[in-house]
DNA sequence: CAGGTACGCTGCAAAAAATGCAGCACTGGA
DNA sequence: TCCAGTGCTGCATTTTTTGCAGCGTACCTG
C-alpha cells in the first residue's frame, strides 16, 4: 500500500535503531531515508526521533505514533481481506499467540478444521506466555491470543472464557491413578514436577499451597509441558497440566485425574483480541470456530 | 499529514459524486486525480469506484475502504492530540451531536468551564437527531454523542447514562402548575404542544398512551423545544420536555413538573462515543467533565 | 431526434519530488 | 589518538506527479 510507505520506514527504523542501517535493509540510500523522516516529522509538527551519537530511537511522540502506524497497518490488512471476502474469495492470514497447552491437540485440530473449509487462509502460530501473549495483541504482531489465566487484562478482548481444572498427570501404574479425583495434598506427598513460574498452572499451585501446611517441591523445574508430560512415563512422579493440552489417544499410557476443586480452583483459559479493534474477516471467523469448539 | 494525500482524495471525490467536480473543490486537474485514483485501485487491488455515465460512486469495496479513511484520518488526530498533550499545552478540538434539549442550559455551562480551564480547545456543536448523532459518530464527524432514548445503539459506546422523566411544562398560571406532580391523564385533558414523533419524548409519551384510554392530540407539533418551550407563555397550553432543557431563572413564568412514573417512564440520556474508538485528549478529557456534571 | 453538456480517460510535455552520490561534522570506543 | 559508525546536506539524476488538450460516450434538453 503506497501511502503507508512512510509510516513503514518510520516503524523499520525504529525497529532498526539506526537510519542507515534500516536504509541498507530496505534497499535504499540513508540520505533517502533520512529526508523522508525528516519530512514528515516537519508536517507531523514535531520531532519523532531522538538524534543519539550511536542511532536513534523514538522519543514518546514517535512510540504514540509508531502505536498508530500499527493500527494503521493491520487495519488496511482487515480492509483487504474483507474486500476479498466481498468477492467470494475466502483468503486471508491468521495469526495466533498461544500457549503451549493448545499445541498438542487443540489447535493442530481447529486449525485443519477451518482450513478444511477455507484452503486460502494461512496461520502462524507462537507460543508465548501469559505476558508475551498480550504484548503480542496490543503491537498488532497477532490477532488472536489464547492464554491460561491470563495477568494483564487492559488491552485484552475477552472471546471466550472455559474453566480448566488442573490435572495431576502420572503414568497409569501411579498409586494414585485409581481414583477419579484426587487431593492435592496426596499428589504433594509423591515425587512430582512442576511447570515454572510464569506459567499458570504453577501460580495456581502456589495460590493452592501458600498458607496452609503443604508445600511444592519439585524434583525438576520446565518449561515444556511436552517434556514433562512425557516424563512422567519415564520415572514414577506426578505432574500438572490442564485437560485441553492432554489427550488419552495420543499418550497411552497416561492417566489424567481433576484435583479437587477445593483445593486448587479451576483456572481460566482464554480467547482473546485487541481490546476495541476489528479483526480481518479469516481471523475473525475462525476466532468464532473456536469459541464455539471450547465447549 | 502527506501520507494521507490520496486517502483524502479518495473521500472527496466520494463525496463529491464526480471526480472533476472533486479536482476544481481542491484546485487541481482533473486528470492528476483521475490518476491518483487509477494508481490506488491498481495497488489495492479492486476497482473501489463504479463509473457512471454522470460521475463515479463507491462500490462495496470503497464503502469498506472508506470507512477506514475516515477511522485513520480521525486516529492520525488523536495521536497529534496526544502528542500535543506531551508537551504540555493543552489543546484540541472537540466535535459534538446532540439533541436540543442541552442547548439551554447544559452544554453552554459546561462548555464555557472547560474552555475556562483549556483555552486553546475550541468546539463544535451541532443538533442532531437520535438516528443522526449515532451516525455521525460512525462517519467521525462527532466525538461523542449525547442523545436522548436512542434508537440504535450498535456503534454506540455509552460512556454515561441517566435517567430524566418526562416533564409537563407550562406557564405558571396553568391549572396545574400548582401540584408537585402531575399526572399524564390530567395532563390531557388540556390542550398541549408536542414535538414530532422523531424525538425520544414523544416516543415515550406514545409508548405511555399505547392501549390505554388516553390519547394525544396536540394542538401544535414542532421540531423546537424552545418554540415549545416559549409557546406556553402565550397560550395556555402544556408542553413536554426533559429537565435537563429547562432553567427557572432563564424562563421566570415556566413551571416544570414531572411526570408520575407510573405513567410514563422516565427516558435514559446518554453520553456516547464510538464503540471502540480511543478520543483524542481534548475530547476524552471533557467527556469525562460531562459525565461527572450528569448527576 | 439532434445538439449540447458533463463525464472519465489518455498522450505528451513540463514541473515537482524523490533518490543516489559524495562528503561533512560529530561522538564513543579501542 | 584514531577509527568506525552515526545523522545530515549540496548537487546531479531519476522518477513521479501534474497540467493541458483532446477523445469517446452517455444522458438531458429542446
Amino acid at each position: 500500500m503506497r501511502h503507508l510507505r512512510t509510516l513503514h520506514m518510520i516503524r523499520d527504523v525504529a525497529r532498526a535503531g539506526s537510519i542507515r542501517k534500516a536504509a541498507e535493509d530496505m534497499n535504499i540510500t540513508s540520505s533517502a531515508l533520512n529526508r523522508q523522516i525528516q519530512k514528515f516529522e516537519e508536517d507531523f509538527g514535531t520531532p519523532i526521533f531522538e538524534r543519539l551519537p550511536r542511532g536513534v530511537r523514538l522519543n514518546p511522540a514517535g512510540e504514540l505514533l509508531l502505536q498508530h502506524i500499527q493500527a494503521q497497518t493491520s487495519d488496511m490488512d482487515r480492509v483487504q481481506s474483507q474486500v476479498a471476502d466481498l468477492s467470494g474469495e475466502r483468503r486471508g492470514h491468521v495469526s495466533i499467540a498461544c500457549s503451549q497447552a493448545l499445541n498438542p491437540v487443540f489447535l493442530p485440530r481447529e486449525v485443519a478444521r477451518y482450513r478444511a473449509e477455507h484452503p486460502g487462509v494461512t496461520f502462524s502460530i507462537t507460543v508465548r506466555d501469559r505476558a508475551e501473549a498480550e504484548q503480542d495483541l496490543t503491537s498488532f504482531t497477532a490477532d488472536l491470543a489464547m492464554v491460561f489465566e491470563p495477568v494483564y487484562l487492559v488491552d485484552f478482548e475477552v472471546l471466550r472464557a472455559v474453566e480448566q481444572p488442573v490435572c495431576a498427570v502420572m503414568s497409569k501404574d501411579h498409586p494414585l491413578s485409581g481414583d477419579a479425583e484426587v487431593r492435592l495434598r496426596d499428589c504433594l506427598a509423591f515425587p512430582h514436577v512442576l511447570p515454572s513460574p510464569a506459567y499458570g498452572v504453577r501460580h495456581l499451585l502456589e495460590m493452592a499451597t501458600r498458607g496452609r501446611s503443604m508445600r511444592l517441591d519439585p524434583v525438576m523445574e520446565a518449561d515444556s509441558f511436552e517434556l514433562m508430560r512425557r516424563y512422567v512415563l519415564h520415572e514414577d512422579v506426578l505432574s500438572f497440566q490442564i485437560p485441553i493440552g492432554v489427550d488419552r489417544d495420543l499418550d497411552p499410557g497416561l492417566v489424567v485425574r481433576p484435583l479437587d476443586a477445593r483445593d486448587v480452583r479451576p483456572g481460566l483459559l482464554l480467547l482473546g483480541q485487541m481490546r476495541g479493534r476489528t479483526l480481518p474477516v479469516a481471523a475473525a471467523k475462525f476466532a468464532e470456530q473456536v469459541a464455539a469448539a471450547l465447549v
